[in-house]
DNA sequence: GACAAGCAGATTGTCGACAATCCAGCAAGG
DNA sequence: CCTTGCTGGATTGTCGACAATCTGCTTGTC
């Protein structure tokens, strides 16, 4: 008998290929901030009934990035710089808490994936695709989640992914120009690699703050405008 | 103009109404953890279609105490000893967390909240009511999470206490007593309204893990009996 | 012109029925 | 015996239609 493991077959029910391409969708910027979701309009798009259409929904509301209001509709979540700076400080504590629990249980294979997902990001780089970087980049910021052998952890950053990476296409977007290319994890990776927790965990906060303070600075000139519009 | 605010009125859609009631089933430990739920059996005994009960369903799937697997049904979560040991862990971080952002924002309000919440408590003890009892203390617990004035540590924590609610009810019913008496929130509630926010840090962090080592040798007990069975 | 009542259109919420899938049990074949 | 393939029943996934609700406009009244 080989001793190869197959893979749990991929789950291939509409509802999950919908909350995919929503979440997606929405992840990207495709559906912006504040908009509403027409349930027809979309089931039609997509060539679907409403019910698992609406079923998607329901999911990516329980995640934090769909908001419903019964009887009025579904709406992607506005973004406001408190909600930045609110999911910013939790992901601090979180990723302190996360390199402690990762720290003794780094192997062989994390350090491989570790350079897998570096790569991937300075690749997504090279490669201008800005939708990309941010997707890598936070896979390469998920390892320590991954690895810190704690579910509820895990599915607590997951949740907060979202957020920050609907932030971080919001800001891209709107800035509309490239990422530098200098490679800005290289300290990051380096330091998961060494020794030296306590410095691990003093860059990932300290990193984290650079982008921090621009995307808030940018959200909170988003708001302006806005109350001035309105 | 008087300056009465209303509550928002009621939600009344029957998904809400299922989810509250599903809910409630399952953190009371009505519906035992890894039972499954019959769609057409529960519709039909809350007068309902399958629809909303679905959609409710996808909403707990999401909020972590349901699971799901295509095609084969919706189940309550398995709480294994594990589980207990990851929520608790990650609750301790966001517990001094939640101190510290809540300790500047402490006032007249917040001490009266913090009475009332722990008068709940003592209430629901005196009554011999352990779910209740259970309910309220995390609800006394929960003050620092609301006063912290962070929307996603909020809601990071109110996921994490469906299931530490969960785990504690099935504890509860397991053992078939009453908790002491004797009130062990005291020094909490003292701590949070002195000066010293080191201490209360300190003292959320042991608290719980008194509850915590007793929980956790019940689960370990739950799954060797489990094994043996298997 | 201001305002309330009421109507029409659009959208969401719910329903009952049908299709797709799974599972236990049994028969056929080695 | 063990394995393989089939079949019937039960359950989940999906669909199209209907009911409830909201919104904006029109209308009538003052």
């Amino acid at each position: 008998m080989g001793k190869l493991d197959f893979s749990p077959i991929a789950d291939t029910t509409r509802r999950a290929e919908i909350v995919g391409l929503l979440r997606r969708a929405i992840l990207t910027g495709q559906l912006e901030p504040g908009q509403k979701l027409n349930e027809l309009r979309i089931a039609e798009q997509m060539r679907v009934s409403r019910a698992p259409l609406r079923e998607a929904m329901r999911e990516l509301v329980q995640e934090g990035i769909l908001t419903s209001i019964p009887y009025a509709g579904t709406f992607v979540i506005d973004v406001t710089a408190k909600d930045i700076e609110d999911a910013y400080s939790l992901n601090k504590v979180l990723d302190e808490f996360a390199i402690e629990r990762s720290w003794p249980l780094r192997d062989e294979r994390f350090f491989e994936e570790l350079d897998r997902r570096h790569e991937a990001v300075k690749q997504a780089t090279r490669d201008r695709d800005t939708t990309r970087q941010i997707e890598t980049a936070l896979q390469l910021h998920g390892l320590i989640y991954e690895w810190a052998d704690n579910a509820v952890l895990l599915d607590t950053w997951q949740r907060l992914t979202s957020r920050l990476q609907m932030y971080f296409a919001l800001h891209q977007r709107a800035r509309n120009e490239v990422v530098p290319a200098e490679d800005v994890h290289e300290t990051y990776v380096r330091l998961l690699k060494g020794a030296d927790m306590g410095a691990a965990q003093r860059h990932a906060r300290e990193h984290i703050d650079l982008d921090f303070e621009e995307l808030v600075a940018y959200a909170r000139g988003l708001e302006k405008r806005a109350s001035k519009g309105a």
